[in-house]
DNA sequence: AATAATTTTTAGATTAACCTAAAAATTTAA
DNA sequence: TTAAATTTTTAGGTTAATCTAAAAATTATT
């Protein structure tokens, strides 16, 4: 069945919601991320289900459905493919290759997908850190920390960001903060929460509570 | 000002009908190549005017107008790049490319197209032998012969093609027609204007007329 | 030059995706 | 457990791009 780029940010956005929690997605939630009117988003569900994308009961939010779960899958991958070959390929930063990401995941050719797949040597993330779904539409579960929720005197290495704003990735770009940088947590202040940490073994520095809260670390030690 | 995809495809159709005479081009031309009825296509046209990109008067045809040229061939430039990409790096074959260039063309970030042209080492033309038109507009013409118009005895390279459909692309490549083949005219059969043609000095072979015309050259002696 | 054939345009509908405003359902709070 | 607040849906419209059928303009033919 056919669908549109439209029906296909829904499913994604649907799919980004269901990530971060187990409950129905509110229509609300959806407007918001697709900027767009709950009551056009009420009309769009309605669509979806029609199609057997999402299952949806109107006053009890919105769930994908298995096929509509693939296709979210098989969009994501393509944004996340697109996005190494941007940085690793076309020599953008991390911050410049979102917007141009969301237009290329709507370009349809699984075999371009697989071959792209191929020439970027199967990568097993985008340049933010997040997994690559694969071909047969598996996710594979990075269970990472929030730099926030580590302790002091910890190490611990830079794996993904939960946000892929440019102002963001810029200001982590400042601070040398790039993927696989070593963190050594020296203090957490109680007054804002701020941390003292050092990057790659340099002198440390003071970061934000609300950026912490938005890089992704495993621990080392 | 916005454009969107659709318009896109009307400057498109309406800069390659351009290409091939200095007339103003027919609503029923435009409809012809757009897939769609005459009544679409006059809404589109007076559309397209009022954003300045046509020059249209009803009943009298339509022209691109200097800044409809240049959308026109940015896009031409973005397909004609992406299908180098497709055939250089992702190794599809030259029929294969076409639909899927039609969807890459309308990628827009003018940083992506340079870094792309960079990438594939700034190529003068597509798979197809088509010229790339330049940053800045510039399409040069490639003044090739249609391969029906050569007499007997000539000997010619093969330069391009005059139609990139995918069966006629797979029938040059099961006779061994690709781009840069040497092409020596035996003979020219009066009944039916087949040619009996040597292609990089194999035994000769029998192509007809139809595909002749297909086939641009330069002649070699 | 008058008529016939063709092309193009207009008029009026349709569909997808969106909107605002009002009504209905659900959730929260008193 | 009602009343208030919030969320969601319905109703009715808008815009872009298309369609069919009929009218108008142009071009071709006798």
């Amino acid at each position: 069945m056919a669908i549109s780029f439209t029906e296909e940010n829904y499913l994604k956005v649907i799919h980004r919601l269901s990530e971060a929690t187990s409950e129905d997605i509110s229509t609300n939630a959806v407007a918001e991320l697709m900027q767009t009117k709950a009551a056009s988003v009420t009309d769009m569900l309605r669509k979806l289900a029609d199609k057997g994308w999402v299952n949806y009961q109107k006053y009890q939010g919105v769930r994908l459905s298995a096929e509509g779960e693939k296709i979210a899958l098989s969009i994501v991958r393509k944004h996340r493919l697109w996005e190494v070959f941007l940085v690793d390929k076309m020599g953008f930063n991390w911050d410049e290759v979102h917007e141009i990401a969301e237009q290329l995941e709507h370009i349809e050719s699984d075999q371009l997908v697989n071959k792209l797949d191929e020439y970027l040597g199967f990568p097993k993330t985008d340049p933010h850190g997040d997994p690559i779904p694969s071909k047969d539409g598996i996710l594979p579960e990075l269970a990472y920390s929030h730099l926030s929720d580590i302790k002091a005197t910890k190490t611990c290495k830079l794996m993904g960001v939960a946000q892929d704003s440019a102002v963001f990735l810029q200001l982590l770009t400042k601070l040398n903060l790039n993927l696989g940088a070593k963190l050594a947590i020296k203090e957490i202040n109680e007054f804002d929460r701020s941390i003292f940490v050092s990057i790659n073994d340099a002198a440390p520095i003071f970061i934000s509570h609300e950026v912490a809260k938005n890089i992704l670390v495993k621990i080392l030690a």
